[in-house]
RNA sequence: GCACCCGUAGCUCAGCUGGAUAGAGCGCUUGCCUCCGGAGCAAGAGGUCACAGGUUCAAAUCCUGUCGGGUGUACCA
């Protein structure tokens, strides 16, 4: 609707020899302001130097001459707006489109089929997956799912790491564990993981091996243990919310292509490495960054911006049309530099867009708790699933902008979850769904055709022109990325709802505006279906 | 010091990429169930959109500066 109303414009303006301008069309707020309004000859009259209002008049003219099956009545408001009145039977009869698409709509072929990748969560196997990084886990995945209802391919991608440091020091901390349970005297590793899981590891290794572990030299059993539960467990908390990948990415195998070697390589060809202080350093400075950065320690250990760039080549080369890489905000400073060598790889690095989300920060009885896997002080996603259950937690982590730090308080989760927004939603949901059965118990079914007229109701038209931003909505999310466009949406669209609910009744003794209500209601039905289904969360026909 | 993010109702946050009279939830006050589900609806109170300039027909939104909070600023990931 709004879009034939922006495609008549623009055919106005070429007719009229008018500049090309972005033409916006909106929804007022007022409903004294029409059912559409644009701006157009506000920002043509700058450009021209002109009376907006004089342009107003002949392109208000123009649109009821040339469209008067569309256009009802214009008005030229204010500076220069033009309100527009679209002819009700115009909107209503849209409702059609809506119930002949049912599960499609809202979809775009935008993306032609092009491919996307996604990658997040990509937390190595150290620990239980916090709060933190369910944050993230969430964004990404509501975001690929956004990209696939716009016409994209995606593939859903976990990057991690289990060499180096960090997992040494896991491997350390399980056998520390498995030497005290034997009551061995050892000293905990000064930098080890403090959490009750490693004890846990530890004491299958024992049940498994009894003290036969126990003058081995090096850690790698302990090591290799710990993974395979931990990423045991990080798998089963994903799927617990709904998470699947296709593809978890070892690190490693940047080592064993050669690719890292490779991509210091066509760095030195490019005079962009030099060494330094017995490290191997990249020239960052020659795309335009602020400084230098080590990228071969003196070690010998790579750091891990180096890895990033060859797995960053890795998803060029597997020919993505785009790449989404969601990270938390720790990352800020690191992006840039990975970027900088993708793009001195000659790869066009704006195919890559980087999510960046705050952090969840958790609050316990007003106290803010600082998270550290290593330190154990943190409240798993696995708690919190138990305590709110999968469609709350969803919801939680993408009703905020993913650039607020997120505030939360466990005590707090608990005591609302009854009174949680995304209930609100899915109240509305099974509404819809009780009246559609108690109508099909009065004997109505669906017919193509049904007369929408006895849908004039300022209220009625609200809703269908509100339910009809459907499809810009995730447009608009596809753009910015950001799935809480679609929540606050669908919240609104919900809270219409309700009110009208409150006041109108649907199934009455009236069959002609019962039939055509019951077309306004399924179509809510579907756009609320629809929109929590690309957020992942349930939509129940009774709660 | 530098980089990025944030500052909107008592609290948690929206605000359609610059539009018309600033929006919701929670909390507080008061109403609404013989009727498709009251997990809902209606009404009331609550605001210098941190502050100061600038850009223009129009600024919570864009630019600059100031103040305040957060996150980083490694030969850790």
């Amino acid at each position: 609707m709004k879009n034939a109303l922006s495609s008549a414009l623009r055919e106005i303006l070429t007719t009229l020899n008018y500049p090309e301008t972005k033409i916006v069309v909106q929804l007022p707020k007022n409903p004294n302001h029409g059912d559409f309004a644009t701006n157009l000859a506000l920002q043509l009259g700058g450009q021209l130097g002109e009376s907006p209002r004089d342009i107003a008049q002949i392109l208000a003219d123009k649109l009821k001459s040339d469209y008067p099956n569309l256009v009802d009545s214009t008005d030229i408001a204010g500076p220069g707006f033009i309100n527009i009145s679209i002819n009700k039977n115009a909107i209503v009869s849209q409702l059609e489109t809506v119930l002949a698409l049912n599960k499609n709509y809202g979809k775009s072929d935008f993306g032609e089929g092009k491919t996307a990748q996604v990658e997040f969560v990509s937390a190595n196997p150290t620990g239980p997956l916090t709060v933190g990084h369910g944050r993230g886990a969430i964004l990404g995945d509501v975001i690929s799912s956004i990209l696939e209802w716009n016409g994209y391919e995606v593939e859903r991608e976990y990057y991690y790491n289990n060499a180096g440091r960090q997992m040494r020091r896991l491997g350390e901390s399980v056998k520390s564990r498995y030497l005290e349970l034997l009551g061995e005297n050892t000293e905990f590793p000064e930098e080890g993981y403090e959490g009750e899981y490693i004890i846990e590891i530890a004491q299958i290794l024992l049940d498994k091996n009894g003290d036969s572990l126990i003058n081995t030299a090096d850690n790698k059993v302990f090591k290799e243990a710990a993974e395979s539960n931990i990423f045991l467990n990080i798998k089963k908390t994903l799927a617990r919310i709904g998470l699947k990948f296709d593809t978890f990415f070892n690190e490693n195998t940047l080592y064993d292509s050669g690719a890292i070697d490779a991509v210091v390589k066509t760095l030195r060809e490019k005079n962009l490495i030099y060494e330094k202080e017995g490290a191997t350093w990249f020239k960052a400075t020659a795309a335009g960054r602020e400084q230098d950065r080590v990228i071969i320690k003196s070690s010998g250990e790579p750091t891990y911006r180096l890895p990033d760039i060859a797995y960053h080549q890795n998803k060029f080369n597997r020919g993505f049309d785009l790449m989404v890489d969601v990270l938390g905000a720790d990352h800020m400073d690191a992006y840039p530099d990975v970027l900088a060598g993708v793009e001195q790889l000659d790869y066009d690095s704006k195919k890559v867009k980087v999510i960046i989300h705050q952090f969840v920060t958790l609050t316990e009885n007003g106290e803010p708790v600082k998270m550290s896997t290593r330190k154990a002080n943190y409240i798993t996603l696995d708690e919190l699933i138990d305590e709110v259950g999968q469609d709350v937690v969803r919801y939680f982590f993408i009703m905020r902008g993913m650039n607020t730090h997120l505030n939360f308080d466990m005590a707090l989760a608990k005591d609302e979850s009854d009174e949680n927004p995304v209930f609100y939603l899915q109240y509305a949901h099974a509404r819809l769904c009780n009246i559609l059965k108690h109508a099909e118990g009065q004997g109505y079914n669906f017919k193509k055709n049904t007369d929408l007229s006895p849908l004039s109701l300022d209220s009625e038209i609200q809703l269908v022109k509100f339910l009809l931003e459907f499809p810009n909505i995730i447009e608009r999310a596809k753009d910015n990325l950001e799935p809480q466009t679609i929540a606050t949406y669908l919240q609104s669209l919900a809270g219409m709802f309700h009110k009208y609910y409150a006041k109108e009744r649907v199934v009455t003794d009236d069959k002609v505006k019962t039939s055509a209500r019951l077309i306004l209601v399924k179509a809510l039905q579907i756009v609320l279906y629809n929109g929590l289904t690309v957020l992942g969360i349930h939509a129940p026909e009774r709660m």
